[in-house]
DNA sequence: GCCGTTTTCGGCCCGACTGTTTTCAGTCG
């Protein structure tokens, strides 16, 4: 199999950390870690780029040299500096460095002074109090690491719906304070990536210490990481972490855009401030001394010569250079949805009734939605066979007479079996406006094999969408096996999206 | 190691907090 972007991601970033350790220049590190965020981030496989000849060299922060590494790992799977690397400086530095008050300085004083190799050599020498003895490290910090081997930080992403209820309860809590002026979730949160590592809130305020003594105080902060005047760190009873910064009201724009990031995002953003002989950071867009702007992110954005780019798009893929442009993309908003095309009713195993729910999306400005309930493999929820679903569609013809200036499409979400035949006949499907076709079972299937019997449930000339084609659920379990391009590839000489039947709405 | 409507060499984001110091290095975001 083709080696994945996260693999060569890694790669980079595994290199970065003990290049980190060994002292090398940080601006090379810091490229081998934004060449790991690039491979990553990509919306195809660098592999698949290779084979049909792009450029990766074109990428932001790829240079010559890294497109041929790449290159390399993807024709060998070998990256020669990452081996070089461990075999000079073999055992766990990279997880020591991970450790909490733990960095490259310090694991490579370790390492040289008390020759620690690994995780055990390092709690054998914290239990001796041998690490206050070494200039930089103190009894406090020695606690903190035997803690730290004791219990494990969990690596734990959150996903934005609990991350969102969370941001406002405590948006809520600090809102209590008198000295608090805007709050706002900032950080990946606000970038609505679709899992967030910790949350970071920026709240204007004219008092700073008040708000950050309030966070510190909330009922469900289990832990005080920092405090200061401007910066507070918690760790929440769920294990989430919060970062709250506070800044005065003057300062919004720039904070906001701060600590909205990403840190790639900043660190461009930055770079064109440079370029103009001006200073970014989080207070505003300096001159000198004197501040040019900073209250709203709008008229930052404006100063560099860039349109305002919507944080969604902030993670330097190129927004900047589209920016520049004045040629950004617009992002698809709540009011551009004309209608939902995926809905199961209680039927199978919605919640709703069809009539509920057309009268909903009605009234929220809809035109349309598709009901799409289970076929009758899917039991557990209750899946539609032949008659139950003919049935169906007489409720629909009904509630479509009598809603008007609406419509309801026929459909259902048909299950594709083992083989990649449908769990349906042919003469149901026919009557159908939609036909969404889409995988419940056999997750472990050969790469190959799970991508044919998509490709042959797609040879069906009745289905319209193939839905959740990789069967991931975020952070709860993986992406099944599947050749992504070769399902997308049109077959040849054929049409690009040929199986698509034009759904029938009778309006347009 | 990347990058360039001044540059192919010489830059490379910027500030807060902690613990260890007695003015600051290291870490972190």
């Amino acid at each position: 199999m083709p080696v994945q972007n996260a693999e060569i991601a890694a790669m980079f970033d595994q290199a970065a950390e003990l290049l980190e350790i060994k002292g090398e220049n940080p601006f090379r590190i810091r490229a081998y870690r934004r060449a790991a965020r690039t491979v990553e981030n990509l919306p195809k496989s660098a592999a698949a780029m290779l084979v049909v000849g792009e450029k990766l060299s074109e990428l932001p922060g790829i240079g010559k040299d890294l497109a041929g590494k790449i290159a390399t790992i993807v024709d060998t799977g070998k990256f020669e500096l990452l081996e070089s690397l461990r075999r000079e400086l073999p055992g766990e530095l990279g997880q020591m460095a991970a450790l909490p008050g733990l960095g490259p300085k310090r694991v490579k004083t370790l390492a040289d002074k008390l020759g620690v190799r690994t995780l055990e050599d390092l709690g054998r020498a914290a239990r001796k109090g041998r690490l206050q003895e070494l200039r930089g490290f103190g009894a406090k910090l020695e606690q903190g690491i035997l803690a730290a081997l004791d219990k494990p930080v969990r690596m734990t992403r959150f996903k934005l719906p609990f991350v969102e209820a969370e941001a406002k309860s405590i948006a809520d809590w600090l809102g209590g304070d008198p000295s608090c002026g805007r709050v706002v979730a900032a950080g990946s949160y606000r970038r609505r990536r679709d899992t967030i590592g910790d949350l970071d809130m920026l709240v204007t305020t004219r008092r700073g210490a008040t708000v950050g003594d309030r966070l510190t105080a909330y009922e469900n902060t289990a832990k005080v990481l920092a405090h200061g005047p401007t910066w507070t760190t918690v760790i929440l009873r769920s294990g989430l972490q919060v970062d709250l910064r506070v800044v005065e009201e003057e300062c919004y724009g720039a904070a906001l855009l701060y600590f909205t990031g990403s840190k790639a995002h900043n660190i461009a953003l930055r770079n064109l401030a440079n370029d103009d002989g001006w200073k970014l950071n989080e207070y505003g867009l300096f001159a000198g001394e004197r501040r040019i702007c900073g209250k709203t992110e709008e008229e930052v954005y404006e100063k560099l010569g860039l349109d305002f780019i919507p944080p969604e798009m902030r993670e330097d893929r190129g927004e900047i250079l589209l920016a520049k442009k004045r040629a950004l993309p617009e992002l698809v908003s709540i009011s551009d949805i004309r209608g939902d095309l995926h809905i199961h009713s209680k039927w199978s195993d919605g919640a709703a009734s069809i009539a509920d729910m057309a009268h909903v999306a009605k009234s929220r400005g809809y035109s349309y939605i598709a009901m799409t309930d289970h076929s009758q493999r899917v039991t557990v929820a209750h899946g539609l066979g032949p008659d139950r679903l003919l049935r169906q569609l007489n409720e629909i013809d009904r509630l479509n007479a009598e809603i008007g200036e609406f419509t309801i499409l026929k459909g259902v979400e048909v299950d594709i079996l083992a083989d990649g035949h449908l769990d349906l006949p042919d003469r149901v499907l026919s009557r159908l406006d939609i036909v969404i076709a889409s995988i419940h079972y056999k997750f472990d299937l050969p790469r190959d094999e799970q991508t044919e019997r998509i490709i042959r449930a797609m040879d069906n000339r009745h289905v319209s969408i193939i839905a959740h084609p990789t069967g991931r659920l975020i952070g709860e379990r993986e992406p099944y096996q599947i050749d992504m391009e070769r399902v997308l590839r049109p077959h040849e000489n054929e049409t690009v999206f040929w199986r698509s039947t034009p759904i029938r709405t009778g309006w347009t």
